[in-house]
DNA sequence: TCTTATTTCATACTTTAGCATGAGTGGCAC
DNA sequence: GTGCCACTCATGCTAAAGTATGAAATAAGA
């Protein structure tokens, strides 16, 4: 933070140096205003540049942190219903179909139906693809 | 694309007419040179970090293609061998014990001795478990 | 060289997962 | 009301996964 600063305040007093020295150059010089102008112009261009970038660079965050927002659009596209994806997510979370009946108040072979069906819509075979195939669609995290 | 075009060019034809009225105002009202200076400084510093937030945009790529790094460090920790990590990932991908058999070319018992082994380091129970676990933990993608 | 870890494979077994099929119920739209 | 869909549950079966145990070859390290 420290250093933030010093580095912004040292980079502003060398822009006010620098201005100042144009200022003296186009009073004793005559340089002409539209070249004075043109100069400022693109070193505040530049300034702003940088700060954009700068500020982008904080504006986002480290990408592992970001959670891939749920594609619903595919989920509809799919056919999957709500029970559906609830069973998909106990999947996806590792826990088995006992666990997951356990969890969702039914019992195992409506579990193991609605997976079947899950299988059929995500044309798979294999609760480890169905996972797989879930994170690339995107329709689980 | 020729969205950005037309409005990249009605950017900069506002800003040029802007200068001019400026330019105008400067000489016809005797407006103080720092206050025009100061005009001239703030739009196109304005323009700058616009520019600059726009180019970071596309210069980061969106989150969801970035992969996160694999944990080596915790790979060690748990005392992962070589094959077991290529078993793991080949779960992660969804694919059943005979297929994995036959990609690295040893026996169905192979894996299954491979996996168990997996399971008691990792700590789990399950294969979706343990792709679960090991995703968090980033030791596979 | 001896030890240790890794990788390989086997047998025998239990458990879980997956497949096919049928069926009952409640909600919603036409 | 009638049909449709989501959700529920069941039976019977096969396939796959997982457990336990033992063993052998090999490569790396003390």
């Amino acid at each position: 933070m420290t250093r933030t600063v010093l580095t912004y305040g040292l980079l502003l007093g060398a822009t006010l140096v620098a201005l100042k020295m144009i200022e003296y150059s186009y009073f004793s010089f005559r340089l002409s205003l539209d070249i004075y102008l043109g100069i400022i112009a693109i070193a505040f261009l530049g300034i702003g540049i940088y700060a954009g970038l700068k500020f982008r660079k904080k504006a986002i965050p480290p990408s592992d942190t970001v959670e891939a927002k749920i594609d619903e659009e595919i989920i509809k596209e799919l056919g999957l219903s709500k029970r559906e994806m609830e069973v998909l997510q106990q999947i996806a979370e590792g826990h088995s179909n006992q666990e997951i009946a356990d969890r969702l108040f039914v019992s195992l072979n409506t579990i193991k139906t609605h997976i079947n069906n899950i299988y059929t819509k995500l044309d798979v075979k294999r609760r480890t693809q169905a996972v797989s195939k879930a994170k690339s669609l995107k329709i689980i995290q």
